[in-house]
DNA sequence: CTGAAAGCGCTTACAG
DNA sequence: CTGAAAGCGCTTACAG
């Protein structure tokens, strides 16, 4: 039969009351008195039910702040759609939500946000951050203030914080770079890499592991440019334009960030009879229509919905049952896909 | 402020019995009675607390049974993994459970196990069927005597149950041979395919979607040989040796199925200069060393680790809240993995 | 068919 | 520092 704290109050002689007060560490209690406590509570496999500690406290509502850097990105409407699984699951429990979607990777537009939802007395905050110093300063803030903050997609250095959940963005670019290499079958292929900006970090770690991993392992293979496009796709199709006809040479574009659609669209319009091989990132309408149709051979995924269903779900997991991941830092898997495996 | 039972009972000038009646669809409230409840509860937007519920429902302890055909293959650790991490999780609302491991995909065994778990008066079960006529028709029993199913891994055909979680053996073969035909570079190649037995419907669907793939976009790539080796590495090694032997010009083998220790040491041994490219599939421990070691370039990967949490959650979900999943059908994702991303 | 009441296990304001 | 009691929201056996 399941122990509950009836049975450990018995055993232990005391009240239900003073129970909980030793199991959960709260204030009031002889410090010799909890120790048996806890002790028996232990030796009887006590085990809380959530359910009813949920229950308990649902006199003291508890609402999770979400912000995204989303707008007008499409790579983010997975994590979105994460996002409001895990908030709706959270419902159930009684726990509210207030969520807020930013254009860019503003710091002053986030940091005004994150006021907002203090305002708005919040209990915790899942959010995209900026790396930036103020950004970090009111994180830091937060969790002084008890209010504990899960990051999603990118992380922020340099404050300890509640988790994240993301991917390694080295390996990322590590996994682009065998990607090339096996298929490259051993023969000689002349790469162009195309980034959005080296001054967002992700980017720059992906660049990184790409150029270490072809540099190891895969002489035959030349990096014969890196462009940035500012993730625009006007000016990813020009760069492009002009790329393939500068370097009539090249065999394979990769793609690691945004402005697909533009980049695609000057290869399409360049095609004098050779083969190019295209490579991207993640999964947007764009690029899952270029897989299907060939255009593109393969893209590089890092599960965005588990990102936004896991940040909401370890910050509700927390502020219901007070439990913490075992690992503050939770990485999403990066995998291959092909045509065959959206 | 969160609407409950009770405003839904004022606003309807009932009590709280019958709401609660009315709203789940029990026996005993005049039909016009509830209709109205059902409208009232729906305007003022009532949603049922979870908490409450099971707690309510505590009295009525539920089991879950679970019954892996796992004994003795490694790749079942990380399903077995992600039905512990479920299982605990359930344990914290109250639901126990069994767990039986048997070896093999033996129906007579897997009938036993079933008939010993009902006698333990389990609520629902999770298991990997042996997809035979006896099992199918002690599934449909089950469904009938109201004890839900869940499927994990492989699944049955013509029983409708709860779910099934596992991924899709065509398209995962498809997957294969895709890879196969990008890692060609449009070059010619010869490839062996080494499957544990065509009776076992999982792998002569991968082996389907193989064929099916490099015929229709690779016609640079033959298959020179399908080997059935029994899932048994000292078979493996043997005719790895053998077929080695006989067709010096192999590029490439697949291995579809277990017995990669066995093929791994025969191909090393018989290294004759030429370099053998190996694929795989799942992430065994030897799979995972012989990547990281370069030896096997890529391995075809399934979420084992969700098939068993998700197959568990969704039962236990549905002994709780009685939600059922959206889809009875739940796909993992196929993905592809190399050294870089385990 | 319907209502009043007890109960699920935990938490906390209140009284001592 | 400790206990008795009310309460979280839902469910159900019981009485009518």
């Amino acid at each position: 039969m399941k122990v509950t704290i009836r049975e450990v109050a018995e055993a232990a002689n005391v009240s239900r009351g003073t129970v909980d007060r030793a199991l959960n560490h709260r204030p009031g209690v002889n410090p010799q008195v909890a120790e048996r406590i806890i002790k028996i509570a232990d030796e009887l496999g006590y085990k809380p039910d959530m359910a009813a500690r949920t229950l308990a406290n649902k006199k003291y509502t508890k609402t999770i702040g979400v912000i995204l850097c989303s707008e007008g990105n499409p790579f983010f409407n997975d994590v979105i759609n994460g996002v409001n699984n895990a908030l709706e699951e959270m419902g159930h429990f009684g726990i509210q939500n207030i969520v807020r979607k930013i254009k860019g990777f503003d710091a002053d537009l986030l940091l005004k946000e994150i006021d907002g939802l203090l305002a708005e007395k919040i209990s915790g905050l899942v959010i995209t951050p900026v790396n930036s110093q103020n950004v970090a300063q009111k994180i830091q803030d937060l969790e002084d203030a008890n209010i504990p903050v899960v990051t999603i997609n990118t992380d922020i250095s340099s404050v300890k914080h509640l988790a994240y959940v993301g991917c390694d963005y080295i390996t990322s670019g590590c996994v682009a770079g065998e990607l090339l290499g096996m298929m490259s079958n051993g023969f000689e292929e002349h790469v162009a890499l195309i980034i959005g900006s080296s001054m967002v970090m992700a980017q720059e770690q992906r660049l990184r592991g790409i150029k270490k991993t072809l540099k190891r392992d895969y002489s035959n293979i030349t990096v014969e440019a890196v462009i940035e496009n500012d993730d625009d796709d006007q000016k990813s199709y020009e760069q492009v334009k002009a790329l393939l006809k500068e370097k009539p040479e090249l065999t394979t574009i990769c793609f690691a960030s945004a402005g697909v659609e533009g980049g695609i669209k000057a290869v399409r319009e360049s095609d004098c009879g050779r083969k190019l091989r295209i490579v991207t990132y993640d999964l947007t309408d764009i690029v899952r229509e270029n897989l299907k149709s060939g255009v593109v051979s393969a893209t590089i995924c890092q599960e965005p919905f588990r990102q936004g269903f896991l940040g909401v779900e370890i910050l509700g997991r927390y502020l219901l049952y007070g439990t913490k991941p075992k690992e503050s830092t939770i990485k999403t898997h990066i995998f291959i896909a092909t045509k065959y495996n959206l």
